[in-house]
DNA sequence: ACCCAGGCGATTG
DNA sequence: CAATCGCATGGG
């Protein structure tokens, strides 16, 4: 099915799919091709119309929603437009979005995401679904449901190379399966939301952060990796600081849509070199 | 070798 | 009590 949906403001596909919100869409010739949900979705920009291709029941709604288009971006990129670093960012990236995954594999994927590398990460994710997965066509498969994981068990988990995530996301399934209310935490505030994820195995704020902004439409979660640890400590903060208040300090100043902040700076500072950033 | 979208339990101060 | 440390693992 053919989903044609115009769009009025920025929208980059490439940075918003390809750079570590998400590990399992790739570049076709001018199609992403992905899976949203449990349908095959072929994504690509013509003008100003997003053009999807995709099988299964999904409709417009979902695409609109996954990718966050009733955020209105060029509002809240002047919202966040506070510094140098941050317009150069924007300058570079504008078109670079917050997508709406779904939880559980949100949540599934970023404990997988570490102690690793986003190239690592999208190998062993593929793995994973190829295994454990529903086939959805050719060799396409939905993301494995936490019964699957379970199922799988922790060895079945290792043999897809999770190492010692294994358990983590083993424990964290079964906790889903069982108990554990994830898709009610969009309702919570930012930090509740967050404070419940990481009773979690496997899952700390950095995790949990992940979760919220990318899945719990948590736009303030600041997720703080080595990466932004530095750009915050080197640039803004300017002293030796704890992760508590580096994301304390970009709530304060980058406001309720410091999640954008995060990723357009997350994406600068791996791309550009560092002695440009700091002159 | 060294680094990587971190978390956890043990140890130290 | 908080801060620090070593470790789980595997690919580039």
């Amino acid at each position: 099915m053919i989903i044609e949906i115009r769009i009025n403001q920025p929208l980059n596909l490439k940075h918003t799919l390809e750079w570590g919100q998400v590990f399992r869409w790739r570049k076709a010739q001018d199609w992403y091709i992905g899976v949203i949900d449990r349908s095959v979705v072929k994504l690509k920009i013509i003008d100003n119309k997003l053009i999807a291709d995709a099988t299964g029941k999904i409709g417009e709604e979902r695409i609109h929603d996954y990718l966050r288009l009733d955020d209105d971006l060029n509002k809240i990129l002047t919202l966040i437009n506070k510094d140098k670093l941050v317009s150069s960012a924007i300058t570079l990236f504008k078109g670079l979005r917050i997508i709406r995954q779904d939880p559980w594999e949100c949540l599934a994927s970023f404990i997988c995401s570490i102690n690793s590398n986003i190239n690592r990460i999208s190998k062993t994710i593929e793995k994973l679904c190829m295994k454990l997965g529903d086939p959805i066509i050719s060799s396409y498969h939905a993301f494995p449901t936490p019964q699957a994981i379970v199922k799988a068990g922790i060895k079945g988990l290792r043999e897809c190379g999770l190492g010692f995530r294994a358990k983590y996301l083993f424990e964290a399934a079964k906790q889903v399966e069982e108990s554990f209310d994830l898709y009610s935490l969009v309702k919570e505030q930012t930090d509740a939301a967050i404070s419940k994820l990481t009773q979690l195995p496997g899952v700390g704020l950095k995790v949990a952060s992940c979760v919220a902004l990318f899945s719990l439409n948590k736009l303030d979660a600041f997720p703080v990796d080595r990466w932004i640890k530095r750009v915050m400590i080197t640039y803004y903060l300017r002293r030796e600081s704890t992760i508590r208040e580096i994301t304390s300090f970009a709530r304060s100043y980058f406001g309720k849509y410091a999640g954008y902040a995060n990723q357009y700076l997350f994406h600068y500072v791996r791309t550009v070199k560092p002695r440009k950033i700091f002159q």
